[in-house]
DNA sequence: AGCACGCCGACT
DNA sequence: GTCGGCGTGCTC
């Protein structure tokens, strides 16, 4: 049972659950008019006044002579029980501070300020007397888009200047400066107009949600199709059914980049756009969300993984779609899977879930086969197209010269597509130009001075970029290292070399890059991928990227140049991503009346992933990674957790690794083995030395508590830093 | 997280 | 003498 609601009478003492980074909730006294559980209250902490939520009854720990007042009620509706009770589990569950894991339910912009205080501005009808540089970046940003209202700092972070420009902008007129309005309703969703029509494996799909949606209980279903069969479609009869029966929907999307397309095919199911809740939306829409969810006035949000933490007022399902992308784990702040917390939060609020995919996760499989969730599969593919077909190119036997990876092989399919008339993609997993930058002189490799991670150069950019702290540097005309000139070599293949080699290869097609680190903004990339999509490209040389969703009708041929790269990790789920990522982008090969090809170049034909990727047969193999999963017992049929320890000085960061080794009776206990310490696969973050330990437990053991006694009995140094990875997904 | 308190070095 | 560096500790 989860916390109930109760009302506390003026002056009795209650519990108040602030933001701060203490490790539990404060007794403050309920203030005039008393006040209930749940209800957002502004306190005060020392010399500040800060946020917080009433969280039941006091501890009572604490004298009761020298509790403070609750200086006043927020006027927005209170946080729900279920609500509640899931910061709760999700804290509990993933050793998260509570006031850390409600911190994630507070990011409503302006929640505490007075309203009709605060100024908004947006793009005016005016022309600046004069056009500077600075000025008319700030126009391009606003035309970019022009319906939006931006808070004062965040329109000048955005276009890159400072407060003063947008403030002598609003002068000319050019930039409208006004109070932010109040927050207006979302146009209503109609559930009931007609959608497409269904095929009958659809439609069979559509009716089990529907039916699962009227028990108003929760349950999850796995919903599995291959690329094209339509799941959309199916899960958004469930949401029509549940915005029908009164109840609000949510369906999380694994990428921002997605958002605009399926905005599009919900406008054209229920009438209008939903709420979008994501990194990219403004303040000032992000806070008439934040209101609109908890009013429950907001029926289906759309948004990335911290929508999960959204104040709804009765929330009716959740989708997870593609659930099996990996950017649903939350690697930073605080470590949580969205998946499981979809889950979670759905058992509290009584609530479906539809985890939506073409690939499962071994995770949501093992769950179906056990039983825990349902499983739907869409077996046919929409509009009747095929499923490419799988041939893996065996570079042993082909001639490729050093410093380049298209094979003859490939080269000749690729020539066949063009004089067809049909687009190909060259896939490469990798961003940049080329993974290593290598002296030629001493033999070193160019590193992050921030990190121990490779600098990768960007061609496109003129510079090198780590793609683990992000930091950047120009290009070096000496090494680093031994500083001899003009010795630096490009090493390995980017998808930026790629498309070098492409367009030397056929230097009269039309190359198109789709690479995440080549487009500023969503809508940038959105109009890159429609311009692909309706042919302005004859090859399209791309990352990962290609394979989230994005359709290509013309595509008939997919050529992978590395079908092995995933596999040389010692991760635990190599296996399982790459069999994922290449059924995916293979997926995207062929459409209605013309089939697709998907050839895969491998130096390890015979690999036992590779073969299962050709034959297609998916129950197999995720029979046979089951299998190997449950003889080592690794997840999901044991449990893991990751722990890493961070300080600037690495010989302290060692000594506590090893202080916490040496004392694992807690963990010996519930059968737990640990691992290490050992320097974390990323040595060194932004200066700060890693080093990790794993915690390996059977399925049932208690892992949170044991793990939870083992930490707290070392007292870290002030300089140290240590965090608990529940279920991590990542080992390299 | 903030913000105070406090205990040591180089300035008017 | 004291201004201010940022280590340490507290917030009901």
């Amino acid at each position: 049972m989860g916390p109930m609601t109760r009302f506390h009478p003026p002056g009795a003492p209650v519990a108040v659950l602030t933001t701060q980074p203490l490790d539990r909730a404060l007794d403050y006294r309920a203030p005039t008019g008393g006040v209930e559980d749940g209800a957002f209250v502004e306190v005060p902490l020392g010399p500040r006044k800060v946020l917080g939520v009433v969280w039941g009854e006091a501890a009572g720990d604490w004298p009761v002579e020298k509790l403070r007042p609750i200086l006043r009620v927020l006027e927005v509706p209170a946080m729900g029980s279920p609500f509640r009770d899931f910061i709760e589990r999700a804290a509990a569950y993933t050793l998260t501070p509570l006031p850390a894991m409600l911190r994630l339910g507070l990011r409503a912009p302006g929640l505490g300020e007075v309203p009709g205080k605060r100024r908004v501005y947006g793009l005016g009808t005016g022309t600046p007397d004069r056009a500077t540089p600075a000025r008319q970046k700030v126009i391009d940003a606003l035309r970019d888009r022009p319906t939006d209202l931006f808070a004062l700092s965040e329109l000048a972070d955005l276009a890159g200047v400072s407060t003063s420009v947008v403030k002598g902008l609003c002068a000319s007129g050019a930039v409208l400066e006004q109070a932010m309005p109040r927050d207006a309703d979302f146009p209503p969703l109609d559930p009931a107009r007609a959608g497409k029509p269904l095929a009958p494996d659809q439609a069979e799909a559509a009716d089990a949600l529907r039916a699962e949606i009227a028990t108003g209980d929760y349950g999850t279903t796995l919903l599995r199709g291959v690329t094209g069969s339509g799941k959309t479609e199916v899960y958004l009869e469930a949401v029509a059914e549940c915005m029908a029966r009164g109840r609000q929907a949510l369906v999380l999307l694994p990428e921002i980049a997605l958002t605009a397309e399926f905005l599009t095919r919900v406008q054209a199911r229920f009438g209008a756009r939903p709420a979008e809740w994501h990194s990219g939306v403004t303040q000032a829409e992000r806070r008439r969300t934040w209101a609109k969810t908890a009013e429950g006035q907001a029926r289906l949000i759309v948004g990335a993984r911290s929508a999960l933490f959204l104040p709804y007022r009765d929330l009716g399902l959740i989708v997870v779609d593609e659930e099996h992308d990996t950017s649903y784990k939350q690697e930073d702040g605080v470590l949580y899977s969205a998946r499981d917390m979809a889950v979670l939060r759905a058992s509290c609020e009584g609530a479906q879930v539809v985890l939506a995919t073409a690939t499962p996760s071994l995770e949501s499989w093992a769950n179906a086969e056990l039983g825990k969730y349902k499983r739907l599969d869409l077996t046919s593919r929409f509009g009747e197209a095929v499923l490419p077909k799988l041939a893996t190119i065996d570079m042993r036997d082909e001639a490729v010269a050093g410093g380049r990876w298209i094979s003859p092989t490939l080269k000749r399919a690729v020539e066949a597509r063009i004089i067809a008339g049909e687009q190909s993609l060259i896939f490469l997993n990798r961003r940049g130009y080329a993974p290593v930058t290598l002296c030629r002189a001493c033999g070193q490799q160019v590193a992050c001075h921030q990190c121990d991670a490779r600098m990768v150069e960007h061609r496109f950019l003129k510079r090198l970029m780590c793609h683990q702290c992000g930091e950047t540097a120009p290009m070096p005309e000496v090494c680093p290292s031994c500083g001899v000139e003009g010795k630096l070599a490009a090493v390995g293949p980017g998808v930026e070399r790629m498309a070098e080699e492409v367009t030397a290869l056929f230097p009269e097609a039309r190359v198109a890059i789709l690479s995440s680190d080549l487009f500023g903004s969503a809508r940038a990339l959105k109009a890159k991928v429609e311009e692909i999509a309706s042919g302005g490209a004859d090859i399209i040389v791309g990352t990962q990227l290609v394979a989230k969703g994005h359709n290509f009708p013309k595509l008939t041929l997919v050529g992978v140049i590395d079908a092995d790269l995933g596999l040389q990790g010692s991760d635990l789920r190599a296996a399982e991503r790459t069999f994922q990522l290449m059924r995916q982008v293979s997926g995207r090969a062929g459409r209605a009346d013309k089939p697709g090809q998907a050839l895969l170049q491998t130096y390890q034909p015979d690999h036992p992933v590779i073969r299962a990727i050709l034959t297609g047969d998916e129950e197999a193999f995720l029979r046979e990674e089951a299998a190997q999963r449950r003889a080592a017992g690794v997840p999901p049929y044991g449990r893991m957790a990751g722990i890493v320890i961070s300080d600037p000085d690495a010989g302290v960061a060692f000594d506590v690794g090893n202080a916490l080794a040496r004392n694992t009776a807690g963990l010996d206990e519930i059968g737990a083995e640990v691992y290490g310490p050992a320097p974390a696969p990323i040595a060194r973050i932004r200066g700060r030395h890693r080093v990790r330990l794993l915690v390996k437990a059977p399925r049932q053991a208690p892992i949170q508590p044991a793990l939870a006694a083992w930490v707290a009995g070392i007292d870290l140094p002030r300089s140290t830093r240590l965090s608990i990875d529940i279920d991590p997904q990542s080992f390299l």
